[in-house]
DNA sequence: CTTAATCTATTGCATATTGCAACTGTTTTA
DNA sequence: TAAAACAGTTGCAATATGCAATAGATTAAG
């Protein structure tokens, strides 16, 4: 029935997230470290201090997996581990000096990217174009389960 | 100037890709086959027949990657290799009776899911969403490049 | 209170993906 | 006709990934 429109709407996702992955690969593209690093660091640097467990959840990775990859951004002076004093089953993340560097400047340049792509839609589009992915995110949410 | 706002976009664009990439990793995860492939068959379902460094371009992979990814999809009777009579460098990649037949359930899949996700937005708001993606879309590409 | 069950985190293993650089074979150009 | 350019493939090394098994800590059960 909205076979027509639906599918428009699956071509310019299609296109968003193709666009918004060449971004990933390119321009921000983590000066140094890897992508799976980049995001944990990211995700640490937002939170302050994280277990592995909850990392793992925010980033929908295993938990070895996850641990791994804090491996290489402790080896990489980015982060910290420490033990949990109340439980000491848990390991708390953090972001070292230098780590809150990388992770600052993460957040500037893409904050000027999307500054630039906010600046590029038209004035009287933006309050739209925000209200419509608050739209769109909503059916998103509500579509994602279970058939 | 514009922080405030454009931080909104960001988060939204950044909401919407996780939802969206759970997606990937969940419900459409591609009966049997690897993301990657998945995505490469799509390209070439749609395409009919394409040579390797086209699709290699398409999305945005290194050729050897490309390559091997093809490879898979010829190992798992997907696709099928042929040289390009005009220009023997050149070949010629093209879906097998399988591969065609998993592109038309993908696509389908697809299909659905987005009807889904297009009738939870409200009926009032379906053209502005719409309309307002095609902004962002554009928006990203106008300041896609080059600092 | 002590044993069993549960939980966090880490490691061994096996596999997959990725890009760069080197190479083969083909076509175009000088 | 020799050299440059091009499509595609492969060797290599780095990285990522998940499952299963394990160690150590805490909680629940008997």
């Amino acid at each position: 029935m909205n076979g027509q429109e639906s599918y428009q709407l699956r071509e310019l996702i299609r296109m968003l997230e193709r666009k918004l992955g060449m971004l990933e690969d390119g321009e921000m593209a983590c000066c140094g470290i890897s992508m799976a690093q980049c995001h944990a660091l990211v995700e640490i640097g937002r939170a302050g201090s994280i277990s592995l467990i909850d990392l793992a959840k925010l980033l929908n990775l295993d938990n070895s997996t996850m641990s791994r990859t804090v491996n290489n951004l402790v080896n990489n002076s980015m982060v910290e581990r420490q033990l949990d004093p109340n439980d000491r089953r848990y390991i708390t993340i953090r972001l070292t000096q230098g780590g809150l560097e990388q992770y600052h400047s993460i957040e500037s340049g893409m904050g000027e990217y999307f500054m630039k792509i906010y600046d590029a839609i038209p004035k009287e589009s933006r309050a739209q174009v925000l209200e419509s992915l608050q739209i769109l995110l909503k059916a998103v949410a509500d579509s994602n389960c279970c058939a």
